[in-house]
RNA sequence: GGAGCGUUGGUCAAGGGGUUAAGACACCUCCCUUUCACGGAGGAAUCACGGGUUCGAUUCCCGUACGCUCUACCA
């Protein structure tokens, strides 16, 4: 008895709360997006912490599609949400892409599940329905300044609260449109253990009574989120910090229908908030700031506005999952680069904010060149390619392309900017910057590059030490400075102030390239 | 308005009764590099405010301010 009773005390002070009496449950999390539209950096963070979370603790990380509001369906929208998720590597275990045992993974399939809770608290007397029309509420509204369906207005409301049985009946027989409202307990204390922000507590009569049931038949996202949540098993609920005032509507719906003991641990995420002033990150900043916001591309097929994503901004996946995970979140050991899988090992919900955070593009763009940087060409060379090609230039030789990519890497901040960093290797620069070499130029350099033309075409060993060396050498019979030639050089071979070693560009792009593009920049010189 | 949540440099942040208050991004200077970048060395810059508790508070408590979120038959 004595020593049961030690183990259960060490047992508590190493196991994290939120996992104590959860130990015989797998753990499963769930992501429920309405498909209303992209996919934004908050919405895959909180894809990123659900599933880091589950995959730390072995469990399943179900997707959900949220589609209750069929006035706000967007086509495509859905899809987009799974190639979001396909594109960072976080693929569900359930979800209506991927199946599972507790399909349908789409609310509007479910339809039919929910009416029969909503049913059972008119039942108990912890909701009611309601005949108020949208007008009514809305005369309301304007009436009161603050108008609530509350215990202070309900009273003066159409609802089966006030009507009787008689008439309540005659209404529904009638065919009168009606909704099943919550019935918020006047002043009670709710309270719930939220996993980031430790004990929360509300006022239950500070909530209105919101509408559980539609006039559609559909459920509110406040019904369906927990009848689904209990039906789905899910035991730890994350989502943005948004929710929270809604929480105590939930935590009663737990507690009347299912039972606060099979309740999910509820973690509310900090918000990811604008870069300049104050509030959460919208698609209009990244529009107004010129980054992207939405993981990928994404025109709303309704108003055909357009908005850039992470993925064809240049970004690895890599990159951007390791972005998102340390907004809001990190080891404490000062690491900053993540893989995924090292992600997984490392995620705890302990070390997660309570605070928003202001979103850094900047720090953003340095993860990315840090993974460029970090990673073979090889991973990302095939992307690269396409990118060159849309540019007009045709790669033929795999393995040159790939030399090329590894020598200009970490000039990188976006895969895009390869094809600026390394177009030249591969097609004659079109634009050269004379003016960058026309105030120094004078007879004696024109008269050096001449001779190095016929140096170069007599070269035997055509590659970087040989052909620095021979420039040396020909600088120093010409009784010039080889740094006065270097940049002359640079810009008749690359036509700017960019890319890597002179010698290592023109030992790749080979002997006749290089010769031409003297020659050409000469005349260009001469006019 | 109400309620809830939050507040360490410009930004992300570590720390958590005694520290010169880590580190990263960005910025500035220098070194390396005969371009740019990478790399290296330095610099500037912070505990919102006011009360407590305490020998001592950035850290604990209480207020205040500020900010955000919610306040729909949207999620």
């Amino acid at each position: 008895m004595y020593l049961f009773g030690l183990v259960l005390q060490l047992g508590a002070s190493i196991i994290p709360y939120y996992l104590c009496g959860m130990m015989d449950k797998k753990v499963r999390v769930r992501f429920a997006p309405s498909p209303t539209g992209g996919l934004h950096l908050g919405g895959v963070r909180t894809v990123l912490f659900n599933y880091l979370f589950a995959k730390h603790h072995g469990g399943d990380f179900i997707v959900r599609i949220e589609d209750t509001d069929q006035t706000r369906f967007v086509a495509g929208a859905e899809a987009y949400i799974f190639e979001c998720l396909a594109w960072c590597g976080l693929t569900p275990d359930e979800s209506p892409l991927h199946g599972g045992p507790h399909a349908p993974y789409r609310q509007s399939e479910r339809k039919a599940m929910y009416s029969q809770y909503a049913m059972q608290l008119v039942q108990n007397g912890q909701a009611y329905y309601a005949f108020d029309t949208p007008e009514e509420l809305d005369a309301k509204r304007k009436e009161f300044p603050n108008f609530q369906y509350n215990y202070q207005h309900r009273t003066g409301l159409r609802n089966s609260l006030m009507l009787s049985e008689a008439e309540t009946q005659l209404l529904l027989q009638n065919g009168t449109p009606w909704v099943i409202r919550i019935k918020m307990p006047d002043n009670e204390d709710i309270r719930f253990t939220d996993m980031i922000r430790g004990d929360v507590h509300f006022n239950s009569s500070q909530s209105d009574d919101k509408v559980l049931l539609k006039a559609d038949g559909m459920p509110t996202y406040h019904l369906a989120v927990v009848v689904d949540d209990y039906l789905m098993q899910i035991t730890h609920a994350f989502r943005g910090e948004e929710w929270l005032p809604s929480a105590p509507v939930h935590v009663l719906l737990w507690q009347y229908l299912f039972g606060l003991q099979h309740m999910p641990q509820w973690a509310h995420l900090p918000l990811i908030l604008k870069p300049d002033g104050n509030g959460k990150l919208s698609k209009r900043d990244g529009d107004r700031l010129g980054f992207p916001v939405f993981a990928m591309n994404w025109t709303d097929p309704r108003t055909n506005d357009f908005a850039q994503g992470f993925r064809e901004r240049g970004f690895l996946p890599e990159a951007f999952v390791n972005m998102l995970a340390m907004l809001g979140w990190n080891d404490g050991t000062g690491q900053e680069i993540f893989s995924l899988p090292e992600l997984i090992e490392r995620f705890s919900m302990d070390r997660v904010h309570k605070g928003g955070a202001k979103f850094d593009f900047e720090k953003a763009k340095w993860f990315n060149q840090e993974w460029i940087k970090n990673t073979p060409v090889q991973h990302y060379s095939a992307q690269v390619k396409l990118l060159f090609e849309q540019a007009g230039i045709l790669i033929t030789n795999d393995t040159q392309f790939e030399t090329v990519l590894h020598l200009v890497k970490e000039r990188c901040i976006v895969l895009n900017d390869f094809v600026q960093q390394a177009a030249f290797f591969f097609a004659t620069p079109q634009n050269i910057d004379i003016a960058a070499i026309k105030p120094k130029w004078d007879e004696k350099k024109n008269q050096f590059f001449l001779e190095l033309i016929r140096a170069f075409e007599l070269t035997t060993l055509w590659q970087h030490d040989e052909l620095e060396k021979e420039l040396k050498e020909m600088a120093a019979a010409h009784q010039l400075k080889p740094g006065e030639l270097m940049l002359p050089l640079r810009i008749m071979l690359v036509g700017g102030k960019f890319g890597p070693g002179v010698f290592d560009i023109a030992g790749i792009i080979g002997r006749e390239a290089t010769i031409s593009r003297i020659t050409h920049t000469l005349q260009l010189l001469q006019a």
